[in-house]
DNA sequence: CCCTAATTGTACTGTACAGTTCAAATACGA
DNA sequence: TCGTATTTGAACTGTACAGTACAATTAGGG
C-alpha cells in the first residue's frame, strides 16, 4: 500500500486520494487545530468521499497519528545535514543559531505544528513523543556531533556536546519564542533573527570557545 | 462586586459563589482545556446553578477572560520579589536561575497554564498577551533590574540587562521545557533542577561575569 | 419583617459534528 | 473486456454541549 505505482510510473488515483487527504488534514491541523478538523470539510477540500477517509484511516484519531508520522517524514533532513563540518565553529554555529531563530521566528507551519503537538501531547502521547524524537531531539543530536568535531579540532572547549546543544537551541529562542507562542506575534525579520543569532552564539561561545 | 464582605468581615454568599465559579473554573482549564471544560459539570463542582453561571458571567468566552485574570492575580508576586538585592550575583543568578528550572520542571500547574494559553493565544489574543505581560515579562524585567544592580556594583560586566534576563530564562529551559511541553514527561527531581541551573548559571556568567 | 434582587432546578432548543449505511457508479488488474 | 474492489454521495443516527426559559425559592439590606 506504500507508494504504489501503475506501470507508467504515474501514482494510483488511490494513492493521489490517500496524498489528498493527508495533505489536506495537516493544512487543516495546522489552521484549526484537532478538534477544529472537520472531517465533511476534510472531504470537500480533499475532493474524496467521507466515506472514503473512513474506509481507509479508521477514526479521526487514527488519521492525525497518520498525518504527523506523514508531516514528520515531510519535514526530516531540513534541519541541519549540511556542509557545517567544513566551517570553522563560529561560522558553523552562527549558521545553525540562524536556523534555529528563523525557524521559531519566521516559519509560521512549523510553530503551528510546534502548538498542535503540545496541545495533542495528553491525547496522543505516542504521536508527539515521535515528534520530539524526530524533530528537536534528532536535530540537537546532530549539532552535538558538530560540536564534538569543533572540540576534538580545539575550536571548541571539552564539554558536555549534548548539554552545549540543547543550551544553544534555547538560547536561540531568546525573545522570539514567547512572544510567537503566548502572544499572537507575526514572523520576526530576518535581520532581528540574525542579532538573536548573534547573542546566541556570543553568550554559547563565551563558555565553550577556546580562546582565552 | 469586587470583594464585597458584610459588616461581620465574612464573604457574602455571592462572593463566595463567585470565587468558587472561578476556582472550579480554573481547575477544569487546566485539566481538560477550554473545549474540554463542561458547563453541566462546573456548575456541579462549584454547587452553583448553571443560571447562576450565566447570569454572572454571560457567556463561557467571558468567563473564560476571568478566569485567566483572576488566576494571574493569584500568582502575581509568586516570582521573584525577594532578598535578591542582598545576594551576591552568582548566589542570585542560582536562585533565580533555580526558580526558573522548578517552574517549569516541577510545577504541573504553570506547566498546565502555559499550555492553556498556547492553545488559546488565537481565540482570546488579549487574555494570553495579559498572561504573557504579566508573567513573564514582568518577571523578566524585575530579574533585569537586579541584573543593573549587579552590574553597577562591578560584579557583572556591563551590558543589555533585558537581553541578559531573557537569555537566562532561556538558559532555564534547557532539557526541561521541550520534554515536559511536548511528552508528558512528569516533574522533574529537585537535584536534576539544581544541575541545569548551575549549568545556566556557568554559561551565563562565562559571558556577563566580571571575571577575567 | 418585608421587599427586591439574586438563585435554583429542570427541562428545553438548537447546533455541530463524528461516524454509519447502502445502493449505484467507477477504476483497476488480469 | 470482465469481475472484483474501491469509491461515491447523500441521507441518517446519536451524542455532546452551549445557551435559554421560567416558575418557585431564597437571601440580605433597610
Amino acid at each position: 500500500m506504500e507508494q504504489r505505482v501503475t506501470k507508467s510510473g504515474r501514482l494510483t488515483a488511490s494513492e493521489q486520494k490517500r496524498l489528498a487527504i493527508l495533505d489536506n488534514a495537516l493544512a487543516m491541523l495546522l489552521e484549526d487545530g484537532f478538534d477544529g478538523m472537520n472531517m465533511d470539510e476534510l472531504s470537500e477540500r480533499a475532493l474524496v468521499s467521507k466515506a472514503t477517509i473512513y474506509n481507509r484511516f479508521g477514526s479521526k484519531e487514527d488519521l492525525f497519528l497518520e498525518v504527523i508520522a506523514h508531516s514528520l517524514k515531510k519535514n526530516r533532513d531540513k534541519i541541519v545535514t549540511d556542509d557545517l563540518a567544513s566551517l570553522p565553529a563560529r561560522e558553523g554555529l552562527l549558521k545553525v543559531a540562524f536556523e534555529l531563530t528563523s525557524m521559531f521566528g519566521r516559519d509560521d507551519d512549523m510553530l503551528r505544528l510546534c502548538k498542535l503537538c503540545i496541545v495533542a501531547a495528553e491525547r496522543f502521547p505516542l504521536a508527539t513523543e515521535a515528534f520530539l524524537k524526530s524533530g528537536p531531539g534528532q536535530g540537537t543530536e546532530q549539532v552535538a556531533e558538530h560540536i564534538k568535531r569543533w572540540q576534538e579540532r580545539g575550536e571548541l572547549k571539552p564539554a558536555d556536546p549534548l548539554l552545549a546543544a540543547q543550551q544553544l537551541a534555547e538560547l536561540s529562542k531568546t525573545s522570539i519564542f514567547d512572544k510567537r507562542m503566548y502572544a499572537h506575534h507575526g514572523p520576526m525579520s530576518v535581520v532581528r533573527c540574525h542579532e538573536i543569532a548573534e547573542e546566541a552564539v556570543a553568550t554559547f561561545l563565551a563558555r565553550y570557545g577556546a580562546r582565552a
